[in-house]
DNA sequence: CCGCTGGCCTGCGAGC
DNA sequence: TGCTCGCAGGCCAGCG
């Protein structure tokens, strides 16, 4: 599920619950066979009667913000996802990692199948903000306008020049909420071939590039974000984005605009998916 | 500091 | 039809 639209949609679809009064957060057995849900139960009794004031998302992750000074920072992970109890009776579901219960319905139940996500405490917002993956952040590529001057700037990195832009481009450090179905489908979008190494690429190209990845992630926002097997986001809504994919997942298709069959190639340990014809 | 490899997990489905 | 195996939207520790 979770690329930075699908965290921007599972935030929107979790806004009901700003204003609520936590009753209980409860950590599920399940969860402290993990070493990232490493947290004490006893630890989050901190949070009975606090007051939800916000949920922020950046790039990936989402910042539970209280009327103390505390915050859990969250991160989905692969498979990571937040479903809204609205009946008394509602039964786990099977890798369900965290429960808040509110003093009024809906609660919350996190529920993390591969369990790569990442639900924790942190002292203060400040802190949280001083945590590694959080303050090398590049731009939200979500931000509006879309700041491209400083993109350009982060696009600049000496240790880019030499790297194929298919690599750099899911650098949380570049493009925070980047993941790589919207990289590919941003390369795309930009004509750019993903092999392509940073320093050939002219300045108009990065500012196309840029443009790209903005619409891209902004479409997949509005379509809800995309849908593959059985993740959804969240529960009971399906996303559609995985619709108007040109690339992504389509290898062995022929392209959309110029019938050209689509390939796949493996940067960094991870898939890509483009046209030779049409990306040059 | 950098880049690369492999590890963390479970579930699905392509292909034999 | 049933089984195996590769692969999956993310990230990080450890190594040289």
């Amino acid at each position: 599920m979770p690329e930075g639209p699908e965290v921007e949609c599972t935030r929107r679809y979790l806004h009901p619950l700003i204003g609520k009064t936590v009753k209980k957060i409860q950590l599920t057995e399940l969860s402290q066979k993990y070493p990232k849900y490493a947290g004490k139960q006893q630890d989050f009794y901190w949070f009975d009667g606090q007051q939800l004031i916000d949920i922020e998302r950046s790039g990936k992750f989402l910042i539970w913000r209280f009327d103390g000074e505390k915050v859990i920072l969250n991160h989905l992970g692969m498979s990571g996802k937040w479903i809204l109890l609205k009946k008394n009776n509602q039964s786990l579901t099977s890798h369900a990692k965290a429960l808040i219960y509110f003093e009024k319905q809906p609660h919350a139940i996190f529920d993390d199948i591969r369990n790569f996500g990442q639900f924790k405490i942190f002292e203060s917002y400040k802190i949280v903000l001083k945590y590694d993956p959080i303050r090398k952040m590049g731009i939200d590529g979500l931000a509006k306008p879309f700041p491209m001057d400083e993109f350009l700037l982060r696009f600049n990195k000496p240790n880019y020049a030499s790297k194929e832009i298919g690599a750099v481009l899911v650098d949380q450090k570049l493009v925070a909420g980047m993941g790589n179905i919207y990289k590919a489908e941003s390369l795309a979008l930009a004509k750019i071939n993903p092999t392509r190494l940073v320093k050939t690429l002219t300045k108009k190209e990065r500012k196309e590039l840029g443009l790209a990845i903005s619409k891209t992630l902004w479409k997949a926002v509005d379509c809800n974000g995309s849908t593959f097997s059985t993740f959804q986001i969240p529960t009971g809504q399906e996303g559609s984005a995985q619709h108007w994919h040109k690339v992504y997942g389509k290898h062995g298709e022929a392209c959309q605009d110029c019938g050209t069959e689509i390939i796949r190639i493996v940067q960094n340990g991870r898939s890509t998916f483009f046209c030779s014809e049409c990306q040059k």
